[in-house]
DNA sequence: GCATGATCATGC
DNA sequence: GCATGATCATGC
């Protein structure tokens, strides 16, 4: 096939890009046999490139068409809600960062945003076991981050800028910042790079958008847009005054220290319908960030509020004891033993899960017994916790590849009742605990189990130990709670 | 009173 | 019919 762009010319490339919606790059590139190597993560990237735009792939720090600014990015797409809704697969990773260069650089002028402030996106369906040379492209466009996004990107830079220059780059975490996150890029210790201002190697990183900012616009470009959001920011002026942060906790100040009670009459919810739920508390905070936020009826706080949207934020209400230890450990969604089979951990779902940034929202039981909202802020789990949750998904998944899941079986009539070899909660930050209807709600395993002989098993998840709750997540959010509200006091 | 296994009400 | 976000129940 002949290339018919210019080079030169913005509208002559998008308009090019555009033709490839809805076609394979074997079809729309007249390819009949196969071209060797498909596999590997970026070859749809790199095939794209020389095969449709008919340049070669590099590493470059300047755009792709470095003459009119556009840098050509593809991510995949999957489906999800019984294949109604495509969304991103994973994260848009953007350059590679440079640790000694970031750290002296201004944002206008950096890497991250001479190379990436326009963008040309292709979005294909990624599906298993065929050739990438077959996936179909669905949705492309060209991307230019609005204004008020821009601050908030900004800031998410100087983030990670900052944790470089203080010689800390080895424990940045996507958790870290909203909506442009630095993910690690390569799976082991080749992937170590050199940091200014510390001795100790840190992994390769690259600019990264968040999936929640990638579905935005993913809905903002296609065409069936149907997705209505509202916003915590409402003017850029607010945003360059307050953070993300300050902005949710100054709503909330108001209600601190509120009964449950009281909270329910105020914010007038009605919390009937769901009384005898055992994720009441859970329900009512959702209500209260609705009102809050203004949602509306039937939308979730998560997915309504852009900022949230866009930064994959994890909502979790917890029950404090008057000695600030949780009523109860806070649980993460089962996971399949077959996953954790078959992944590793860095593209693993609990790794995933775990360097998200999360809300939490804290009630505490006063002395007469009655729960009072006693705190919120968001919080990240740190890259020492994270290592250490490591060793404890690296030990389940051991035991799930060898068998070695039921330690002992009891009965006591004609109930059955069975020891696993799980991790425990000790002092670990995380630990494994049942997450099903009955013990009969199960997943089926890999390998089958030896003392039991069953191939599937009742639905575990991990759980944040109640301990770590209380020493990391609490404290933590506290503290921070009330240095935000210093801040803005003195403002 | 904690650790651990078992289970629940509800929404989609 | 299952995922969700938890709480309940029991033994040590």
């Amino acid at each position: 096939m002949s290339i018919q762009y210019n080079r030169l010319d913005k509208s002559s490339i998008i308009e090019y890009a555009k033709r490839l919606e809805n076609k394979s790059l074997r079809e729309i590139c007249g390819l009949n046999k196969d071209l060797g190597s498909f596999m590997g993560k970026g070859s749809f990237g790199q095939f794209l490139e020389k095969l449709y735009f008919g340049y070669n792939p590099n590493s470059s720090p300047k755009p792709d068409f470095e003459e009119v600014g556009i840098e050509l990015k593809s991510s995949p797409l999957k489906y999800i809600n019984k294949n109604t809704q495509l969304v991103a697969k994973e994260r848009l990773v953007l350059n590679i960062i440079n640790y000694d260069k970031l750290i002296d650089q201004k944002f206008e002028t950096s890497d991250f945003w001479k190379k990436n402030n326009y963008l040309l996106l292709v979005f294909f369906l990624h599906k298993t076991d065929i050739s990438v040379l077959d996936f179909v492209i669905k949705i492309v466009g060209e991307w230019r981050f609005p204004i008020i996004d821009l601050t908030v990107i900004q800031r998410d830079w100087l983030i990670i800028q900052g944790k470089v220059q203080d010689g800390i780059a080895h424990e940045i975490s996507e958790g870290d910042t909203f909506y442009l996150g630095a993910c690690t890029k390569g799976a082991n210790s080749n992937s170590l790079r050199r940091q200014p201002n510390s001795a100790l190697p840190a992994m390769q990183r690259a600019f990264s958008l968040k999936q929640g900012y990638l579905n935005n616009i993913i809905a903002t470009l296609s065409s069936h847009k149907t997705e209505k959001y509202g916003r915590l920011i409402t003017n850029p002026k607010l945003v360059e005054k307050y953070t993300i942060e300050e902005i949710v906790t100054l709503k909330f100040i108001h209600l601190l220290g509120l009964g449950e009670k009281d909270l329910i009459k105020k914010l007038k919810i009605d919390s009937s319908k769901f009384s005898k739920s055992k994720n009441y508390h859970s329900r009512l905070v959702k209500l209260i960030l609705n009102s809050i936020f203004e949602v509306p009826i039937g939308k979730s706080v998560e997915k309504y509020i852009e900022e949230f949207a866009k930064s994959d934020i994890i909502i979790k209400t917890v029950r404090l004891k008057s000695n600030n230890r949780p009523a109860e450990s806070t649980s993460l969604p089962a996971f399949k033993y077959e996953e954790i089979y078959a992944e590793e951990w860095n593209d693993s779902e609990l790794k995933g899960q775990l360097e998200s940034k999360y809300l939490f929202v804290f009630f505490k039981y006063d002395l007469n017994n009655n729960l009072y909202l006693e705190s919120l802020g968001f919080w990240k789990m740190n890259y020492t916790d994270l290592q250490s949750a490591n060793k404890t998904w690296d030990t389940l998944k051991l035991l799930i590849s060898k068998g070695n899941i039921v330690k002992e079986i009891s009965r006591k009539g004609n109930k059955i009742s069975r020891k696993t070899t799980f991790p425990a909660i000790k002092s670990n930050a995380i630990h494994i605990r049942p997450h099903a209807t009955n013990s009969y709600d199960t997943f089926p395993l890999p390998v089958r189990d030896k003392v039991s002989s069953l191939e599937e098993y009742t639905k575990h998840s991990f759980w944040f130990s109640g301990s770590y709750i209380r020493d990391e997540i609490h404290s933590r959010v506290l503290g921070r709670m009330q240095e935000v509200i210093a801040k803005c006091n003195s403002i």
